[in-house]
DNA sequence: CCGCTCCTTTTGTCGTACCAAACTTGAGCG
DNA sequence: CGCTCAAGTTTGGTACGACAAAAGGAGCGG
């Protein structure tokens, strides 16, 4: 038992937060694998000279951190945090969110905003790599029109694609979280073929834009792209404005 | 009493998750109103059926979701979410990202990407009143340079109103949750009048190319004036690259 | 009206107990 | 030897009761 503990503060904060700081410790050291289930609470409560009502308040808070991954009934796993944690860590709240007026239109206005963004910064960036990447997806894309179930998942690649071109694991962590936190809305939308066929068209667009490297155009074609799209979604919810 | 409360779910879910899904409801329907203090827990457990344990978690929940302000020791007060509260509530989880290496750079290069979008899209769309706001944020900037402590505030009141152009919630939650994460490190930095200076003119130039509504322009100004900060940054603190 | 004390309420923590679901073990069998 | 399945064991989910400490009020005196 050489392991040594900091002192549990005398008073003041709660003791639940002092557990939860020594698990954080825990698994960002290492001592805490990934994947590696969490010690027993009853396990934990003689670790921590602590009740059981403690620890499974530090668990609870440390799960909705994202730190753990907790299923009713099994072991809570620990997970190494990342910006894609983080970010669905949030999940709970946006849903609610999303139900507010506008809420939904709000959020897809952000996403259009990222993704203008996003394919400026590939039609001026890309490497050849990404270029391919894009290729490829595109011809994954084309390839599914007519399975529509297959080109939801194509099209979402495709923009993952261009998520992934800034190099920075914060962009795709916020492609995951747009299209978790919108999906349930997309997926009730009818598709078609025809539908298929237009969305293609429109990814090609902006992939020749970014191939001749003309920034306006890529950006143009997007925003056209995600207008189109909306407009698609809103006259089908008869959602307003 | 004429409170219909759905059913509680016979097994599976947590009698827990079932009670904060309640009060969930009761909060966006206005029930608990903003601003008022939660009931008793052994009130809620009389309305709720159930034990204070599972009160208390349900409230443990609640509170790291942001939609309750819960002091240790004082009656949690319910906060309606925006995405505000969204972005303060993974607060906790980013700090530990930022303490790992590159956690910063990874941080703050996201910013640089969304701020040139932004001075971009002022510059395409920035309302009379908002050029205005950028004015008058502007020379707040520059009657503070003398001052650092109070040149930090209009530095960020500055990069603020281009966070409001585009009218979208999100963004200003946005740059609230980039200036408060990453507070703690410019808090540490040297300050002086002639580097306040430096920015200052580098705002002057951004704030100009928006108003002669030069994208181009705007956005390369920011982004040296952002990378220049950034190198500042790195010198100071020697981090890698 | 203000400030102090005393009493009530409420939260934070602990301990115990019980159930049901998950896990472990080992016997039995092909 | 390996597989299946049914026991027992462990462990998470919930409930109940208790108590110290702090907050919130009520009353009292200035």
């Amino acid at each position: 038992m050489d392991q040594i503990e900091a002192a549990r503060p005398a008073s003041g904060g709660r003791a639940a937060d002092w557990v939860v700081s020594q698990i954080e410790d825990d698994i960002l050291s290492g001592v805490l694998e990934n994947g590696t289930p969490l010690p027993a609470e009853r396990e934990l409560m003689e670790r921590f000279k602590t009740s059981r009502t403690v620890v499974r308040e530090a668990i609870t808070t440390l799960s909705s951190r994202g730190l753990i991954d907790a299923k009713p009934r099994f072991r809570p796993v620990v997970r190494k945090p990342g910006f894609d944690t983080a970010l669905s860590s949030v999940g709970s709240i946006v849903k609610l969110l999303l139900a507010e007026t506008r809420g939904v239109k709000t959020l897809y206005e952000s996403r259009v905003f990222v993704e203008r963004a996003l394919v400026r910064d590939a039609a001026r960036a890309a490497t050849r790599k990404d270029i391919d990447d894009l290729r490829e997806a595109l011809a994954a894309n084309q390839n599914s029109i007519s399975d529509s179930e297959e080109f939801y998942r194509t099209d979402t690649a495709f923009h993952g694609v261009l998520y992934r071109v800034p190099r920075n694991p914060i962009f795709p962590a916020v492609h995951e979280a747009y299209t978790s936190w919108l999906a349930p809305h997309w997926e009730r939308m009818p598709r078609s073929p025809e539908r298929n066929r237009v969305n293609f068209m429109s990814h090609k667009a902006i992939f020749d834009a970014i191939v001749e490297r003309d920034a306006d155009a890529a950006e143009e074609a997007l925003e056209t792209h995600l207008k189109a799209a909306w407009e698609y979604v809103r006259v089908t919810f008869e959602l307003e404005e």
